[in-house]
DNA sequence: TTCCAGGGGTAGA
DNA sequence: TCTACCCATGGA
């Protein structure tokens, strides 16, 4: 077993961070809520799995437990620490987005939360199974799902890896839909793998960030099975907020909190929103994770494994 | 039973 | 670009 700490910035909030949607409900993440701890299996600098315990002793610092037999090496420890950069956002700046926070009364608990950032998987490759797994199903089926799919990975100490792509493109359509029941989901899920596996696409220009915005709303579209719903959502976890993703939970949050219980049309959210700029997307899901499933003083009503 | 969920692909206009 | 229609699954 080994140790490391990290630093976080001044407006990092750990748990705000794990409850900003429910990727924490989703292996191969686990949440302990009385411990205030995730785990995650990760993958070191050669690609073998490693489970990773991370919690936040104090505000200001991570403590994270690699569950390795001996010492890490100087690369595995610098992968690790760069995929919980990633999966914690921690290189993103959001003050910008407290700042607007501060000149809006119902967003003001947002900074001293220290919310703004999102849960992130390590790979592109993983936020897109886990999307489309996502449409067209309650959020709690959804995990189930996303559950099955993770159960094909490599086990380690009762855990699993996410699958690679070459993994899930081995185990094949049918495995999907009987074993996974992922329906029709199954067969977009088993291009992408495929694709991925021999080349014919490349995520990487998306997980270096080297695409602004319409080009990188482009690159997910290309996927089959994400349309503009599920596109916009990986835009937003992405860093690029000045677009809402409107779906069914925007509806039903906006329905009541803002239009007296009818049923507004996207153009009318899209008015709602278009005040807060650049950062319209976390001025909405901010406002309705706190309203809706936060609470006033901050997590008193987190709900744990599937939020409905 | 019927509806529909954190939609999307496709064909046809 | 917009609109029907279809697509698995399973909870309500």
């Amino acid at each position: 077993m080994t140790k490391m700490t990290m630093r976080t910035p001044e407006d990092f909030g750990f748990l705000a961070v794990v409850y900003s949607h429910g990727w924490y409900q989703c292996p191969p993440f686990h949440w302990d809520a009385e411990e205030k701890t995730l785990t995650r299996v990760a993958r070191d600098a050669t690609g073998q799995p490693v489970v990773l315990r991370i919690r936040e002793p104090r505000r200001g610092t991570l403590e994270i437990q690699a569950d390795v037999e001996g010492k890490l090496t100087d690369a595995d420890r610098r992968k690790l620490r760069s995929d919980v950069r990633q999966m914690l956002q921690l290189d993103r700046e959001i003050a910008g987005f407290h700042d607007l926070c501060r000149r809006h009364e119902h967003l003001a608990a947002i900074p001293e939360l220290g919310a703004g950032r999102f849960l992130r998987c390590p790979s592109v490759w993983e936020e897109l199974v886990k999307s489309i797994c996502g449409t067209n199903v309650q959020w709690s089926q959804a995990v189930r799902m996303i559950s099955r799919v993770a159960e094909l990975g490599e086990p380690v100490e009762g855990y699993h890896a996410w699958p690679t792509p070459e993994r899930i493109a081995e185990a094949g359509e049918e495995t999907l839909r009987e074993q996974c029941r992922l329906g029709y989901r199954a067969p977009y899920i088993i291009e992408l793998a495929a694709s991925l596996r021999d080349g014919s696409l490349d995520l990487g220009p998306i997980e270096r960030g080297e695409l602004e915005g319409p080009d990188l709303r482009k690159a997910f579209l290309a996927v089959k099975g994400v349309g503009p719903a599920t596109a916009d959502y990986l835009m937003i976890l992405n860093g690029v907020a000045d677009r809402l993703s409107i779906d069914s939970a925007v509806y039903a949050f906006v329905k009541d909190r803002h239009f007296g219980g009818r049923r507004p049309s996207a153009a009318e959210i899209e008015q709602l929103y278009e005040p807060y700029g650049e950062w319209r997307a976390l001025a909405y899901w901010f406002e309705a994770m706190q309203e809706y499933w936060w609470g006033p003083a901050g997590f008193d009503f987190v709900p744990d494994p599937g939020r409905e």
